[in-house]
DNA sequence: GTTTCATGCACTATTTAAAGTTACATGAAA
DNA sequence: TTTCATGTAACTTTAAATAGTGCATGAAAC
């Protein structure tokens, strides 16, 4: 399958949508995703229905964010999504008859569990003001440099 | 994308080799894994080329595993199928020009990082040995147990 | 030596889930 | 009442693993 990068790309939109202050659009926001607007709408409806963000329709509306930065985790905003699979590895049969399949199971599965843990813990200690700070001193590394690019896209 | 299972398919296919003591042809493994030969033959190569299992044309060929199984780890195993990727999410882009969009990537690798880290630790850990010992382990139970199934197929 | 058995490998087809797209309904502001 | 924007269902495309076909190669049996 391919590889899933809808946290990616909804925390990359929320950092946009707080940094605007002012409804945007599905539509600037696909632009600077470079993707398409029924994609925003569709990653965008799981962290509406969890009161993360905010979305109105007809002229003025769009998607603002709902809540203080800094009380929304990257654990918050995976759960939102859909709590998606973390491991590209699964087994091969899930309650195998085989005994042998089994012991296999039993090992790989205890070290997934283990990572998995690990990473959504990982996830809850990053709040998205951590990830606005860190864009923010990347934008003043950057500006600090003689060859001074656009900071954001669109 | 597809769930990738073949590390749980390589390990169930050695620890059969392991039991059956003489050469197994890749119609046997793949009758037992109900899958193609062709599959087996294909992951089969790389332990092969790693030098962990051996083959043999002709009459009386097939496959031998080529080391004791208390040398071998699920992490040796893993690494003999090429390394596939562990973690089912990914950055929306690699090497974003767009700040925010590198934020976001640094702290979702950061736990990525981390938690492969440890998956391929406790890989390392665990010895076809120590699979072997709870198959056989798993077996005894279950003959202890008043309904005694079939304990391998094929 | 030739038939049979088995791996080696290149190539194609299928499957699965994400991502992209189209079409249309709904509702709010101009 | 027109325009803008979300809401959603249905369909298409795409990426990656798995499944399958066909044929070459090489070893043992007869």
């Amino acid at each position: 399958m391919k590889r899933d990068s809808r946290l990616s790309g909804v925390l990359h939109v929320l950092l946009h949508m707080a940094e605007q202050g002012e409804p945007m659009t599905s539509d600037q926001l696909a632009r600077a995703m470079q993707t398409h607007p029924v994609v925003i709408r569709r990653i965008l409806g799981g962290l509406r229905d969890a009161g993360f963000v905010h979305s109105e329709k007809g002229h003025g509306g769009g998607w603002t964010i709902a809540r203080d930065l800094s009380v929304i985790t990257m654990r918050d905003v995976y759960d939102a999504i859909g709590r998606p699979g973390l491991m590209a590895m699964g087994n091969r049969t899930e309650a195998p008859g085989c005994l042998v399949e089994q012991a296999v199971n039993a090992a790989l599965d205890s070290g997934f569990r283990e990572a998995e843990a690990l990473l959504l813990t990982r996830f809850g200690e990053v709040t998205l003001a951590a990830l606005a700070a860190d864009f923010h001193a990347r934008m003043a590394a950057r500006s600090l440099s003689p060859t001074t690019q656009e900071h954001i896209h669109g």
